[in-house]
DNA sequence: TGACAGGGGGTGT
DNA sequence: ACACCCCCTGTC
């Protein structure tokens, strides 16, 4: 699977986080298809790439096998959110009269939300009910290895490449009973199901990412086994929509506890996130998700 | 070591 | 509210 030969590593500018950061961005439950190794270098695949990432001395820095260097150079600074001035955007959230926003920002200095491919976005996160980051990665890893066509080299012969993920039209083609051998349990039918809606409309998943927030929603809320939550996570991941603010059981508990929004109803939850935190609600629920995640227990241990 | 609950980043009825 | 699936983890 070791690619032979890898491209230099090359700088991506302007972007220097700590290192749990960078793990945060790429492995902190808005993509699932990267890992880690004991050297800090992060291997992850989208689409028909496949690249590597670390910390470098200033900035973070990527390669990728010398077969896939061009398209990767082409898809990764977007994939990484490249586009966005995220100072900017983390300046214009209201951390001035929210001292938890606050502090969660300092904890995660230089996080990012990604920008990936709207289909396996949707796919990762129709993996993502009930269940934790390693099992959707293993669910992921086993519908590319049974299902996803060998990664394409593009020219001659070349060294054997992972496998990437199958688009929704190779998806359409696969039994329920296979994808439930990918350890989906229920989710099998979800996507199965969705797969053939999809198929049976040419161009829905273009124009539900290219429609406007509340537009797109409506058509993602219209697939099965996408609610509320999913649609929110695929629009903020998948489609760079930041008013999208997910409320899942952790938003929950960050509101509950450190907004005083004791029994508040996830519908509830989410109106309270997007009139309080604007227009870029999303990458503020990101920073709550992390420190939430990251220092929650021990802080309700704590009784705070 | 092996069985056995318990629970998991939700959705649909 | 509860079922839906079933793998993983912690526990005895």
């Amino acid at each position: 699977m070791e690619p032979a030969s890898w491209s230099e590593w090359q700088p991506i500018a302007g972007w220097s986080p700590p290192a749990t950061v960078l793990a945060e961005s790429l492995d902190g439950g808005q993509a699932f298809r990267w890992s880690g190794d004991a050297q800090g270098i992060w291997t992850g695949q989208w689409s028909d790439c496949l690249a590597q990432v670390r910390r470098g001395e200033t900035t973070v820095e990527w390669r990728a096998p010398l077969a896939l260097s061009k398209r990767v150079a082409g898809s990764l600074p977007h994939y990484l959110g490249g586009d966005t001035d995220w100072n900017a955007q983390a300046d214009a959230l209201p951390w001035c009269s929210d001292a938890h926003l606050a502090r969660c920002m300092e904890s995660f200095p230089g996080l990012r939300l990604l920008r990936q491919p709207f289909g396996e976005t949707l796919l990762g996160f129709l993996c993502s009910a009930t269940k934790q980051i390693p099992q959707i990665k293993q669910m992921m890893a086993l519908l590319a290895e049974r299902h996803g066509p060998a990664l394409d080299p593009g020219v001659g012969r070349s060294p054997v490449f992972p496998p990437r993920l199958p688009t929704w039209a190779e998806l359409a083609a696969v039994p329920e009973s296979d994808l439930r051998q990918c350890l989906l349990g229920f989710r099998a039918r979800y996507i199965h199901a969705t797969a053939q809606l999809i198929a049976a409309r040419p161009g829905w998943l273009e124009q539900t990412e290219a429609a406007p927030y509340a537009e797109a929603k409506a058509r993602l809320l219209e697939l099965p086994g996408v609610g509320e939550k999913v649609a929110d996570c695929v629009l903020l991941f998948g489609a760079g929509k930041f008013e999208a603010f997910p409320v899942d059981t952790w938003i929950l508990k960050a509101l509950e506890r450190r907004y005083g929004l004791t029994g508040w109803k996830p519908a509830q939850i989410a109106h309270f996130g997007r009139v309080h935190f604007g227009p870029l609600a999303g990458l503020a629920q990101q920073y709550l998700f992390s420190w939430e995640r990251k220092f929650g227990r021990q802080a309700r241990t704590a009784g705070i």
